[in-house]
DNA sequence: GATGAATGAGGCTTCATTCAT
DNA sequence: CATGAATGAAGCCTCATTCAT
């Protein structure tokens, strides 16, 4: 990432220092309105996905969020909000409600229609979503990073193991296994 | 956390600056050595809890890794870290590699002797555990950092929804409920 | 004044930026032309009083030079040149040139004339004037930046205190209060 | 005075500009405890000055003031603060209250005082001592700039200037020229 | 060993000035 | 002629590092 001072920023940005003061009142306003239209982009749009098997939904769900979180802008924002995060509290609250509540919920409104379908087994559905959503928001982190247990795979593989694994976690205990088709 | 800056640090240790600078060649060292114990000190004792049965281990050694991991000294470094990690890649591939590689070997290892006495679903038990690793981590970060999906639940309350969780992902398919006495 | 800014000073004249730099080479010509036309209308038109008894000669002279003094684009010219006397030492000196010496010259002029016919005393006519000038411009200096010990007092008050005390510092000993009807 | 940057400051301090900050908060800080202080002992001791006739009274009290006008700290002082006037309007207030009121204060009551015994004219001592005020303070700041009607004067020739004229205003019509024999 | 006053490189921000349109 | 987006030198301030005591 290099460092965050303004003359780097400007210099990737193609402009001078002071230019950037024409368009943000200061380096706490760029910053905020950097990561809040990188995260503001990464969360998830969940009614879209409302179609076909609630197998089919949770896959399609996992796989978009997973794609949103690894893609470049939204790795940057969260490397920069995680960076600084004890300055900016009510940034990090938004990640948290706007990107990873939202999914979670999505995805327990999923698994609560896929337990009644009978695709999910019964448990506690907001359980099983934070789960999910540690699951994916720490698996993408990793795999961002290229740090971590998954250093050396792929992203899709990454993807396919996270949800292989979930699926089997949340099949009914009788069930075979369930098709996943996201990504 | 406060600023970082070496005044505030040598007040917290109850010392001068200066004499930070006897004990460290400068600021990186000393941010170096201190990430570095706390890390150490975060490995989660495999060989210790090698007895009584797979189910029990596993459940031991989550509990074990999720104390260490929301324990003092890790929180900070581990929050240091994050911070800094661009900064530090190799501090972040000590972090990876002693203690989430460690716990997850162990893990996998638990894994497969609990798939041979049938304890456990057969799966891939590395990738079994890097799922756990994920799980557990992102799961101590949230919680250490008072925000995500858990910021009104209890350590505990986490830890026990956190194995139920991983259990029922790999009890065997037609297995009762194991029995999860983490902590 | 708010700040003397040219984004500000442009705004004021109702113009862009760019086009104050087809009028004048920098901001320093631009404040010169702007001190240099406020102080040459500030100068008091001696010739043009040199009519009626010396009295009221030096009542008119007084009354004059404050009027010049006191209203908008003197008080502005001076305050910026007071603030910058140091930088534009030319300037200063014009002031004290064409504004201080002209009207002391003036009023050296009416006392030594007054002198003659016995309208006042007899004295230093150019010490007495050097007196007047330090007197009608620190009084209106003061009026102008509402502080110092006329801060409560209305513009045509001062100027009628300052009008008695002169007179009765010029006016020959043994004489009656003159008559002042300056403004 | 040059410019009042913080690298000329601290160079004619013969500090670094860090070090300046070990002592003052920021540069408003510095500004405000230098002008303070220099103001503070421009104030004129009017209690000593209470022995002998109020005539002497009278001279030494100018007297006195004009040296602690014209002396360097003040200077400096009062130069500093009319470049800055409208930025530090409080101090501006700190000048005019402490030094100037309390001056033509005590001014006032010598006057009130000589007006009883006869060695001064009845007049408003109020409004006299306010000429006076502006008169020391003008005369002052033109000998302190080096411009002025006072350019090629001395300062105790301007001074003497100053008293003269001033007992000559306020002695009582039929008098002799009283002593002054203020500095 | 320990201290903390002093340092100065480097970061953020302002604003006079330029120049393509 | 007029504009205003872009520039970058220069100002204020912070803080890691040094060194005389």
């Amino acid at each position: 990432m290099s460092r965050a001072t303004l003359d780097e920023i400007a210099e990737r940005a193609g402009v001078s220092k002071g230019t950037i003061y024409l368009y943000f009142a200061n380096k706490e306003e760029l910053f905020r309105q950097t990561i809040r239209n990188a995260l503001t982009s990464a969360v998830v749009p969940v009614e879209r996905s409302q179609i076909g098997s609630t197998s089919k939904q949770l896959g399609d769900t996992i796989a978009t969020q997973w794609w949103l979180l690894t893609r470049e802008p939204t790795v940057t924002a969260i490397r920069l909000l995680t960076s600084e995060q004890w300055q900016y509290p009510d940034l990090a609250e938004l990640y948290s409600t706007d990107v990873i509540t939202r999914f979670s919920d999505g995805v327990a409104t999923i698994l609560e229609a896929g337990a009644r379908t009978g695709e999910f087994r019964s448990l506690d559905p907001r359980a099983a979503a934070r789960m999910l959503a540690a699951l994916v928001v720490q698996s993408a982190g990793w795999r961002a990073s290229g740090g971590g247990p998954f250093a050396d795979q792929g992203s899709e593989d990454v993807l396919r193991e996270l949800i292989e694994f979930y699926f089997q976690a949340v099949s009914p205990l009788d069930s075979a296994f369930p098709q996943a088709d996201g990504a």
